[in-house]
RNA sequence: GGGCCGUUAGCUCAGCUGGUAGAGCAGGGGACUCUUAAUCCCAAGGUCGAAGGUUCGAUCCCUUCACGGCCCA
């Protein structure tokens, strides 16, 4: 070809040629064709730096994808670990389904919900929070195998681990304890880093770990003492965790403080990865109790790399608990707390025609991406995480 | 919400104890026919985030605001 065409660095051609080799070896193509697909018309970034600045990534996320490989590489792998978890529960006899995201009533979890208005009706709506109580009436209807992988919405500010607009999966099996979903999440996720990686090992936050299955498991109780924290008294807890230079001044009741020395102190602390199980009651309004301690439920949450990636447990199925355990709820606010779940009738109605029982799991997705992808913040992992305006 | 830090050319960054700005890449023009970010030459490119203030003079000092980041709540 000897025809003079005017290109640029990032002009779109169609082209077409044969084989060949430059004269130092290098595959290449002997053009035969060619015709200008796209135009550019603005210069690209720096073609060496590329794009680096946060803000203009997240902003104009469509160059940070041209220009940078990384950032291709943890979206890719984010897609395609949903796509193996699908495959996954496809395979095990679970039904993906899709609950509202508008709800009349939020619930499902303790987040401050995004406030709006369905016209038509004439009423205040709520963005989901959580897909947990929809997905548990599927189970009293028989579905006895869902999962749902949505975007939850939580009325909060940005973090490296939170975002106010989230992807989650919950599954729910009926006839199933939280000990099956203990082993579930860790086959799930050991296959989800081969299928995804390759490999079972990971680098995330300064750590290498491995997610081959099984996973240490550790009582919450056992946790806490190992620090000298397991102290059932209010006082005592907060005395102790004062001592370690934790803020306690906004924790009300003892619920509010074995919280704080879980997130603060034991939390960091759980590398390699985790299933930390049986909670304190007053934490998880919807978990059965065990069978031995009726202060105790069968709830787990699991962690890698001192990061949370998700909550589970047994389901309370019977209706009258359900509504003693609202009832406590309301006490829990009463008595202080920033966090509580507000009383669904409707939900306990549900429950009152027989729901089996049920073991519940949430996983969060974006954390997920974050651990395979080896990327510290969650907007990483986000296409087009939530900034202002631009003024 | 609070504390700290940042914002200079399309992008990546310099810019001293205040004297109205520089480079590389990209883009334009020309030469070269040489590949693996980076051949050479030439020209161009900026309301130094915004608005006030101090000063003879502000990218630089002060105040407020906007946007962003980190930490805390």
């Amino acid at each position: 070809m000897t025809e003079k065409v005017d290109l640029d660095l990032g002009d779109i051609v169609g082209v077409s040629g044969h084989p060949a080799k430059s004269r130092r070896g290098e595959p290449s193509l002997q053009v035969t064709e060619l015709e200008l697909l796209a135009k550019i018309r603005v210069p690209l970034p720096d073609t060496f730096h590329g794009l680096s600045d946060v803000e203009q990534r997240y902003r104009r996320r469509y160059l940070d994808l041209l220009m940078n490989e990384d950032t291709r590489r943890a979206f890719e792998i984010r897609t395609r670990a949903v796509t193996e978890i699908r495959r996954y529960l496809d395979e095990e006899g679970f039904l993906e389904v899709e609950t509202p995201v508008l709800q009349p009533r939020y619930g499902g979890g303790f987040a401050t919900p995004f406030l709006t208005h369905y016209n038509e009706l004439g009423q205040d709506m709520y963005l989901r929070i959580a897909t947990e109580l929809y997905l548990k009436r599927l189970i009293v209807g028989g579905l006895e195998r869902v999962y749902e992988i949505g975007k939850d919405f939580r009325n909060e500010g940005f973090s490296y681990k939170n975002s106010p607009e989230f992807t989650m999966l919950e599954w729910y099996e009926a006839y199933a304890s939280y000990e099956d979903a203990m082993v579930r999440i860790e086959t799930l996720l050991e296959r989800v880093a081969r299928a995804t990686l390759g490999t079972t090992r990971v680098e995330f936050r300064g750590h290498e770990v491995d997610l081959k299955a099984p996973w240490r498991r550790l009582k919450l109780a056992d946790a806490l003492a190992e620090q000298g924290l397991w102290l059932r008294d209010a006082g005592e807890l907060r005395a102790a965790l004062d001592e370690r230079g934790v803020d306690t001044s906004h924790d009300h009741t003892w619920a509010q403080l074995a919280d704080h020395a879980l997130g603060s102190i034991v939390e960091p602390s759980l590398v390699e990865p985790t299933i930390l199980y049986d909670y304190p009651i007053e934490l998880s309004p919807f978990a059965r109790t065990t069978d031995e301690d009726p202060a105790i439920v069968e709830r787990f949450e699991y962690f890698v790399a001192g990061f949370e990636l998700g909550n589970a447990y047994s389901e309370i199925n019977d209706a009258e608990e359900q509504a003693r355990r609202f009832r406590e709820q309301l006490a829990e606010k009463e008595a202080g707390a920033a966090e509580f779940v507000e009383d669904d009738p409707d939900y306990v109605e549900a429950l009152s025609y027989g729901m089996p029982p049920t073991a519940g799991l949430g996983l969060g997705i974006d954390r997920l991406a974050m651990l395979l992808a080896g990327r510290e913040t969650i907007r990483d992992v986000i296409l087009f995480p939530a900034l202002r305006a631009r003024p």
